[in-house]
DNA sequence: TTTGAAAAGGAATAGTC
DNA sequence: GACTATTCCTTTTCAAA
């Protein structure tokens, strides 16, 4: 995981399509090395899959919100309770007041309110304080450290 | 948007690498048909780019926690302060106690306390509430509704 | 590990229904 | 819209350094 490693993983989170012709040249390679080190990314587990970015407006989801959960329920098969749930797309143990949070996204605040009953529904679960959200400023993946501003040092001594 | 676009978001979802002929086989198209479906779901902005999916303990950022700010923060450009900070992966204007909820993923509880004190430069913020992961259920995407099950309607119809 | 190139496979396009 | 077929490009593999 050097410097260029990170170059490629912050190069193919802004585009996975692009030919690895082209992931070479971003970072002074040839195709074939690009290929090579993206492979054994993916191989160590360091890159999980390609998958794409759907719009949630445009898939009709456009209320977002994100819910506490208080109680015990942070044992025994909540975590599955809750990835049956697919308006949740993530779900947490956390430390302090509560002990769990949702991030729920649904396509009205109706529905929302079914999710709310379902997390009631599910056992040791004592209340839930939901956070909804206004406006979202951005949602980003994981931040690889500066993935630019390496080319210089990946190219140092290279011949022209 | 039909049963079969929602097919192949959740297709492409899982795997966005897969060949436009296993796409068609999986909704009951040809390879043609699901590409051109496809093509349209990125012209409309439904599927905003494909992107890989990066590990976080792998990339050396264990520590995830989540971060209420309070003050009027939601103002200005504010957003853009937090944008700046690389270890914030998500930022929302929300409703309630604070006025701003901010994603954040460290390799370390020592680098949370410095984006803590990056949070608190910004002008406006009054004060932080800290919530941190101890672990996670699941982390997954924009859930489109019934991907699978869709297959039976789709080959309605369809010779043999 | 990287390179360059050959071989295999898939994407993109066009024409037809 | 969807299908087939063709062309073109990319991925994949491999020998060599």
């Amino acid at each position: 995981m050097d410097d260029i490693d990170k170059m490629l993983i912050g190069l193919l989170q802004a585009d996975a399509g692009q030919p690895y012709a082209a992931l070479g040249a971003a970072v002074g390679l040839s195709g074939g090395a690009a290929h090579e080190r993206v492979r054994k990314l993916r191989e160590r587990g360091l890159i999980r899959r390609t998958t794409i970015e759907v719009d949630p407006i445009a898939a009709g989801r456009g209320v977002l919100s994100f819910v506490l959960v208080e109680g015990r329920a942070w044992m025994g098969a909540t975590g599955e309770a809750l990835l049956a749930i697919p308006e949740i797309e993530e779900a947490h143990v956390v430390a302090g007041p509560a002990s769990l949070l949702a991030k729920v996204r649904t396509a009205s605040t109706r529905e929302l309110q079914d999710v709310l009953r379902r997390i009631f529904e599910i056992e040791g679960v004592a209340g839930t304080r939901t956070i909804m959200v206004l406006e979202s400023f951005f949602e980003r993946g994981l931040h690889v450290p500066h993935p630019a501003n390496l080319l210089s040092d990946a190219l140092e001594g290279e011949p022209s």
